[in-house]
DNA sequence: GGCCACTTTGGAAGCGCTTTCGTCAAAAAT
DNA sequence: ATTTTTGACGAAAGCGCTTCCAAAGTGGCC
């Protein structure tokens, strides 16, 4: 009973024109006169027409789709990841395909199947970990390879600069009173499949204090999987290795958020006796105060998008490196209520 | 240079057949001869040729996918589901396409988009959090959709009973001396996407209790999200309440684990002054000696996916529940070393 | 005014399959 | 032995698009 969905002839019939016109406008090529293009799509959205991905698939030899595999740990910074990929796909008319990967094993099946050979033009492989279990010599098709947040000279990539994250906190929180201390993230993750963020994140802090001529003794780092009680439960440690004022460095916001939890459970006044400073920018540490430093995670995205997309292109030049640089955001929590 | 992919009309040519034959092959349609049969698939063989999806999706006017909307949460639980819908769907020459729902908004998003118009012939809703969020009336496309680990009585569901789960962690644990906790989970997600798995199993240990007669405080309920040092929590706030020795139902493996460690810290001797009942039967439960209730959960995602298979070839009857139980599995954790 | 070079357009060919239709031979029924 | 039914299969007709090619239109320039 459902209408068949109208096709690219009725709609050339609707317009005046030849079925090749409505593909060309589809298509965004040059050569068609704006007016033309604009009866064009005015019959698209009266008869509301919509192409049919598949038959543009099998004639175009293309899948016009990019795939995204992804390890399964922070829903937030995936979000916002994927927020900056599919706008630029979407422009570009191109889909996306997850291949959330949950296990070692399924990103070898994944590779090996058949999906990577006709669904996917491309691919972003996410996070350093994932990264680093792609194969040394080459991708098993011959499908372009991007990776974000994550680096290797092999690929083009678009990665964050954690290190350069940890100088700033260590630079901004060196200028207070107090012992400094740092929560390092550890991925919950299988071994294979474990970041290296939570690690540069405290190199970082460690070169910054090291140039302010800090005292930062091994054991003022706790580490913490990513969770709200590993912030609390280093508030606790560091608690009986000193006396306040604290300066914490979370290596995650919600790490931070843990410590805030925890100063407000010992009565510890925040901005004074603890100072606690985030990592991601998340819209939610604005209104608890916290202070963060923020990934542009967006943008990071985008630009994996974009080096992808003229890979599929067609450009052949060298491995291309974006570098992304967090920045500090000062709120309440480490300037005083 | 790479060769293109040999087609349906090379292969044919190979076997001496028509292309219709290999079609029929490949769609394992009935009539085709026995002898016939193994020819194709020889010259297939050594061609080695697979099919091109897209063409067949657009010959059939199918799409030959499923879908699986899933909240990302415990990884390993989606593992194993993921097993089970992979091994029918195989089968069935069908592929999967996974939606991780990471917000509600993009739970939205995936409903309007064109993406369900295509490339879907039917999909999998997982969680019960995600199945309350579907559209009072109607599925916005006409594709059939089964619920899989969540139930409503408007759709097609496979779902785990978890109220009996509760009920015979209750029956286990009253048999033994000292009182009864138990650790409630509840999910880390978004309010909307919020899972009621840790209710139910809670409420069934309650009700298998006061079958038993055994006294349970209000208060010897642990709230925690699912994480490692929920469990460790959780058995410091026991030892506030009450002496050894304890009898705890976690509501997950994870948080049995945890109480684990923490009682090795405590040094409590686990299997007589802390008992733990773990829930979910993971591989690693044997290992560390965890008794647990495991779930079928292969088994459940096989039968969600051969319904919506069903429903696809086009049976209309009303819906369907398929429920599952999970079964107790006694280890050194609550028996003694 | 006439010629050339673009620009714009219509339509046919083809992408690799599924499916329908008709054929032919073998099996079953008369 | 003849007719009818059935089973196996080849070939052709699409599926809805992209793309190529040739044709028509447009303007600039001498």
């Amino acid at each position: 009973m459902a209408k068949r969905k109208p096709t690219i002839h009725e709609v050339a019939h609707l317009a005046q024109v030849g079925i090749g016109t409505v593909s060309r406008v589809l298509n965004n090529h040059p050569s068609v006169r704006p007016e033309t293009r604009e009866r064009v799509l005015a019959a698209m959205a009266r008869l509301g027409y919509s192409p049919n991905p598949h038959a543009r698939r099998v004639a175009g030899g293309r899948s016009y789709t990019v795939s995204l595999v992804l390890p399964v740990v922070s829903t937030e910074f995936y979000n916002r990841l994927l927020e900056g990929i599919e706008a630029v796909l979407t422009e570009e008319r191109y889909e996306l395909a997850l291949f959330p990967i949950l296990s070692p094993i399924r990103l070898q099946r994944y590779l090996e199947s058949r999906s990577l050979a006709y669904q996917t033009d491309g691919i972003l492989v996410s996070s350093q970990g994932l990264a680093s279990l792609l194969p040394d010599q080459r991708f098993p098709t011959e499908r372009p390879v991007v990776l974000v947040d994550a680096y290797s000279p092999r690929y083009d990539s678009a990665y964050m600069d954690n290190r350069l994250g940890g100088r700033l906190a260590a630079e901004h929180l060196a200028q207070f009173p107090g012992s400094l201390f740092a929560i390092q993230l550890r991925e919950e993750l299988d071994e294979v499949l474990k970041n290296t963020v939570g690690q540069e994140r405290i190199e970082g802090f460690r070169e910054g204090l090291r140039k302010a001529r800090r005292a930062f003794p091994g054991k003022h780092v706790f580490l913490s999987r990513f969770s709200l009680e590993g912030g609390r439960l280093a508030l606790q440690y560091f608690m009986r290795l000193a006396k306040p004022p604290y300066n914490i460095f979370a290596g995650a916001d919600l790490l931070a958020l843990g410590v805030l939890e925890e100063a407000e459970r010992q009565g510890l006044e925040v901005g004074r006796e603890v100072r606690v400073l985030g990592f991601d920018g998340h819209p939610w540490t604005a209104e608890k105060g916290l202070s963060t430093l923020a990934q542009p995670i967006e943008e990071m995205g985008a630009e994996a998008a974009r080096l992808l997309m003229s890979r599929i292109r067609g450009f052949k030049g060298p491995p291309r490196a974006r570098r992304f640089e967090p920045t500090l955001v000062v709120r309440p929590s480490t300037q005083g209520p």
